[in-house]
RNA sequence: CGCGGGGUGGAGCAGUUGGUAGCUCGUCGGGCUCAUAACCCGAAGGUCGCUGGUUCAAAUCCGGCCCCCGCAA
């Protein structure tokens, strides 16, 4: 049985948790979570995944405003834990703490690093094309995601993986891999440097990113649509400016010489647009105020006719 | 009290100078066709979110409540 102090935050973190407290062999001294904040409409407070997970399961939630701050980590050296593990936690550990548990701090990261070291590693993966991603275990430093790497699994990633089923592919392999590793880290496990050669980083998405640009290939465009799903969403405007998020796309074989966000054929279950290169069918969608749909049910009701262009606001 | 949109036959929508409701798709039946997810004809199906009120009369006006969603955080 070792002593665990456990830090995470949105449900990929929960995971890893449920993992560590199925396997029966560590012991949960307490889990760490980000302060409940005001979120979503109508501004309510709302309680991480994570935080949720633990009160169900009667593990002690700690929600320190910063880790670093002296009392807590009193606290934390207090415990003497044998492990502290770290997933998608949302805030920097000080070295200070970095040097506290026995074997160390350990990462459970949704890429297979160095590449996509950062926030956002698995919608990069698929909006960049990747043909495979994974997750990596590694021992915390202090740089952004540099750790000494113990463990690596890889997962492909197919024309229609998005972010959602990549996420809960990585949450589990992940979760799995974490559990598989840290008695072989206690063993002695000898974690292999990272190459910073190789390195890329995932910068936080932002909403911006999620608008859908035309005039990119039609293969950028379908990659950005599936790396957004469900979050931020891919979006794009109306004839009469409208919000009309993009959920679902297939890249077309055709080609046009329609202006980029042009819709240029229209069916009874679905509408192509032209992008700068090829076109995108378009198979789901999600009108403002509206709930997701397949382009066939939103062709019945208010939908796009052809010629109409997409793309800018007013 | 963060801003805003919406709840109408199974689905998506139209209908707001108040007079019991219409379109597209789907469903069912029939027809055409070598055949069809294509086309033609016909049919079923709605207490217009719930609840008070105004009115001769409300899906349409006013109040309250429930639910859904976009934005912003």
């Amino acid at each position: 049985m070792w002593n665990v102090i456990f830090m995470g935050t949105p449900d990929f973190a929960v995971g890893s948790l449920q993992a560590l407290l199925e396997s029966g062999q560590y012991h949960i001294q307490a889990v760490v979570t980000q302060p409940d904040r005001p979120k979503g409409r109508g501004q309510k407070v709302v309680e991480t995944p994570v935080k949720t997970f633990a009160l169900q399961h009667d593990l002690p939630v700690f929600q320190p405003l910063k880790v670093k701050e002296p009392e807590f980590v009193q606290k934390l050296k207090e415990w003497k834990p044998d492990f502290i593990v770290v997933a998608a936690f949302g805030q920097f550990l000080s070295q200070e703490i970095l040097d506290i548990p026995k074997y160390g701090c350990i990462n459970v990261h949704g890429s297979l690093l160095p590449r996509y070291r950062g926030a956002a590693p698995m919608q990069y993966a698929i909006m960049n094309g990747e043909k495979e991603t994974g997750v990596t275990i590694m021992r915390m430093e202090k740089g952004m995601d540099t750790g000494a790497m113990y463990s690596k699994v890889t997962v492909p990633i197919d024309g229609e993986m998005n972010f959602a089923r990549l996420h809960d592919e990585l949450k589990e392999k992940g979760a799995k891999l974490l559990t598989d590793t840290l008695p072989e880290i206690a063993g002695g496990l000898q974690p292999e440097e990272q190459d910073d050669r190789e390195a890329t980083y995932a910068t936080l998405i932002t909403k911006e990113m999620a608008k859908i640009d035309w005039t990119r290939p039609a293969r950028e465009v379908h990659d950005r649509v599936r790396g957004f799903d469900p979050v931020p969403g891919a979006f794009t405007y109306l004839p009469d400016g409208k919000l009309l998020k993009v959920w679902e796309t297939r890249i077309a074989c055709n080609s046009t010489g329609a202006p980029a966000g042009t819709v240029v054929s229209v069916s009874k279950k679905e509408f192509s647009v032209a992008c700068g290169e090829g076109v995108l069918r378009v198979l789901a969608v999600q009108p403002e105020s509206k709930k997701r749909m397949p382009a066939a049910v939103f062709l019945n009701g208010h939908g796009v006719k052809a010629g109409d262009v997409l793309g800018s606001k007013e």
